[in-house]
DNA sequence: CCTGAAAATCGCAGTCG
DNA sequence: CGACTGCGATTTTCAGG
């Protein structure tokens, strides 16, 4: 499950984590690779599954989602599917994580108004018992996986 | 805030979410737009900050970071300066989220091992109470924003 | 927003260490 | 086996309509 990552696997990741949409040729200048070196890496990477994807991020607030919230769902038993399906129709629920712990979920949930949360965390209710927060803002730019001090070289 | 975005840019905002590295000219193409129009719209949605940026996803667990935790933090007064000196300092702490609600913070952190989660843990419990649950696995495999269905035609 | 050109990049050969 | 070179196709970019 784990692949082994030299350094420069860590330098290419750093540098693709922050910019996507790197021309693979300087992506190579940057890592000390020829154009083709950088390409082979790279395309490892992917089909190993190290890089699953490239996304263009999209600030929330000005496509119309000023509310961000974080809401807790527990549930007795097993809703697993009534909890899929909602995830299926409300494109607003941005993330869900199955947790240990006192709650079952966590989910991450754009809305453009309160009232529009309200609706959401109306629907999720009907699941379970709900704790919902309101983001007040990500303190963190962005970050993915870096490389661990501990490392190979 | 809020940019008026027509049905082109939510459809551009859709590719490029999904796939980060579309040329332009293939995003032209599937948004029927020609190269040059597709690569203003890009560009107008870039600098006015709709999109933030491109990032390419990386596997948690592919590069070493088998342990996916969520770590809510409490504490009383403003104990906010150590916390954003951990934030530089422990590249393991992936998304800080400021929310309402009883706890301060909502942490996403990545972690190599059960113990290296442990000491993380530690030192996030100096600054206040903690509740650490571990992800199980996300439940969605990723989404941003999308059209809202009552949008601009 | 489209067309059409030059410049850069990408992708795939074949080749060397 | 991993990295470098060369060539054709595609993309990017910028002019003008």
């Amino acid at each position: 499950m784990t692949e082994n990552l030299d350094a420069t696997d860590w330098a290419i990741l750093a540098e693709l984590q922050q910019d996507g949409r790197l021309p693979l040729a300087e992506l190579g200048r940057r890592v000390n690779l020829s154009a083709s070196a950088a390409t082979e890496r790279v395309r490892r990477l992917e089909t190993s599954g190290v890089i699953t994807g490239y996304r263009a991020e999209v600030d929330l607030a000005r496509t119309g989602y000023a509310v961000l919230a974080v809401v807790r769902l527990k549930y007795p038993g097993s809703r697993h599917e009534p909890l899929h399906r909602l995830l299926g129709e409300r494109a607003e629920i941005l993330e869900c994580l199955r947790v240990t712990g006192e709650d079952c979920y966590l989910l991450k949930v754009a809305a453009a108004t309160m009232g529009h949360l309200e609706g959401i965390v109306d629907e999720l209710a009907q699941l379970g018992s709900t704790t919902t927060s309101i983001v007040y803002r990500p303190t963190l730019p962005y970050r993915g996986p870096r490389r661990p001090a501990q490392g190979p070289a």
